[in-house]
Order: structure tokens, then C-alpha cells, then sequence
DNA sequence: CTTGAACCTCTAGCCACTAGAGACATTACA
DNA sequence: TGTAATGTCTCTAGTGGCTAGAGGTTCAAG
């Protein structure tokens, strides 16, 4: 049994954090010593292992819960955990898509101004005022 | 002189977000009719117009304060203008190459199952659980 | 037994909006 | 001119995923 610190600690979660997880349903309510303090166990840490390593790969909190419920029922069919992997990796998908066109964007905007000259003559105002300077939609 | 509806059509900003906007400090108060209702004209327009590109292209608020802060005085230096674009292009970039890792990995974990078995064999879940199954850190 | 670190709860703040309540203004049409 | 529909006003609160701080209590080491 160890405390909120410690569990913080091997796991890279913050405490604030692991508490914020216990309010939000995703960590089950920790057992407490006689002064009210926290105490996890292995099952503790496993669980959170679990959610941070999720929330590095971007799912939501509410994502995480469904996870967790099904992780908690071996029985159960995994097909809603594949739809919302497959549903994650399609946002990511989406969101490198339209970083990607930005990115062409800002470098043409950016290399249009070496930063010497006036705000009067600048690319980079005049790119932001006139989206037709844009090489494409964004 | 058109109303804020009017604005808002023409821009594509929805009409709560243009009063955010003028809270914030990025559009200016706009003049009022007797019965206290918003108009804008030409410049207003083009300041909304300014803001959403920029908003589009992912510049932060603040950002974008600075830019048109800019913008109002033709005479200085547009040093600022240049390092604020390049450096949300640096930013585009990272948010890229982290989501390009998670991509590989979402999509290996995708794979792993294809939904038709129990929660108990799940990859989708096996690997959430556990991080070494990862080909790389993200 | 004392000190100091860690812990507790609660509230508020971050960003860039979005939604809703309840009241007032404007516009179109009869 | 009357009226009804639509638009607008301000204000407050909610979103997601935390983070920071206040003010108090508990634990562990020496
Ligand atoms: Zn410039
Ligand atoms: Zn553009
Ligand atoms: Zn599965
Ligand atoms: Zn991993």
C-alpha cells in the first residue's frame, strides 16, 4: 500500500491529476488510512498505468472510461473498444491532414518576411488580411 | 453600417464569438445604434476577417493581439509579426511529428484486433495496458 | 515530541468559445 | 399603425483536462 505521492511518482501522474481521474469515475475510490489519506495498492497503479498511457495516445477521458468498463468485463465483445481505437486513430488522421496544409501555409507565409522591413510592408500582415494570398483552403 | 448578424454572416464568426472577440480586446467597441444594438462598417469587417484567418491558421488570441497591435502602426518594425508566425509554424510542426508517432502506434493497435472476440483476448486493450507493446515512445 | 513534508478539501483559473435565460430592438408585412 | 417574428442585448455558466492556491490536517523521521 502506498500514497498518492508514491503512486504519483511511478507513474509520471501528477497528484492533483490522480485525484481530478477519482472525481471524473476513471480511478476507483482509493481506500483511506485513518486520517482520510489515499492508499493505492498494485491494482492501483495498474489502473492508472492504464489511463495514462491512453491519454498519451489522445483518448478522452470519456473514451477511457468505456475502455476501463469493458476491460472490467472479460466477457463482454471488444468491438466498441476497436471502434473507438479505430475512431481515435481516424481523428488523428484528420488533424495531421489539416496541420499538414497549415504548415504549408505558414512557411510560405513566414519565409515571405525576413523581419527587417516596416508592419506597413510586411507579408505576414498582409498574408493574414487576404486569404486569396493563400495557395489553398485551410 | 450593418448589424452584427449581418457581420457575422459575411465572416463566418458566429455572433457570440465577435462579442467575445470585443471583450477580449481584439475587435474594438463598435459604435451603437439608439437602442444599443452593434454596427460595424468596412473596418470592422476587415478586422473580423483578419482575426478568423489568423484563427484559422491557429494563432492564439494573444497572438493575434500582438499582430494587429502591429498592424495599427505602420512605421515599426515587423521583427515581432515575423517571430510570431515562425513560431507557430514551429509549433504546427511539433503537434505534427507527435501525432505522426501516435498515428503508428494507434494504427498497430488498430490492427491488433479486429473487434470480433471478448474483452478478455482484446489487443486494443492489452496494449493499452501496457506501454512495452508500443514500438517506440510518444 | 517536534519539525517539515506530504496530504486533505474546496474554489478558481486556463483557452476559445458555446449555450441559455430573460429582456429589449428592429423589421416586415397587413 | 399594429403586431408578430426575428434579431440583439447582457449576464451567467458550461466545455475538457487539468493546474494553482488557500487553509487546514496527518504522517514519518529524528
Ligand atoms: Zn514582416
Ligand atoms: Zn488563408
Ligand atoms: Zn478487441
Ligand atoms: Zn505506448
Amino acid at each position: 500500500m502506498f500514497s498518492i505521492g508514491e503512486l504519483s511518482k511511478r507513474t509520471n501522474v501528477k497528484v492533483p491529476t490522480i485525484r481530478y481521474y477519482e472525481v471524473m469515475g476513471l480511478m476507483p475510490e482509493a481506500e483511506r488510512t485513518s486520517g482520510n489519506q489515499r492508499r493505492y495498492d498494485k491494482a492501483g497503479l495498474e489502473r492508472l498505468s492504464f489511463i495514462r498511457h491512453a491519454r498519451d495516445l489522445g483518448f478522452s477521458i470519456e473514451a477511457i472510461s468505456s475502455l476501463i468498463e469493458l476491460q472490467e468485463h472479460p466477457d463482454r465483445s471488444c468491438e466498441a473498444a476497436t471502434k473507438i481505437a479505430t475512431s481515435q486513430l481516424e481523428g488523428v488522421r484528420t488533424k495531421i491532414k489539416r496541420l499538414r496544409t497549415l504548415e504549408k501555409e505558414l512557411s510560405r507565409i513566414s519565409k515571405g518576411c525576413d523581419g527587417e522591413g516596416v508592419s506597413e510592408d510586411c507579408y505576414v500582415l498582409a498574408s493574414l488580411a487576404d486569404h486569396n494570398l493563400c495557395d489553398r483552403e485551410h
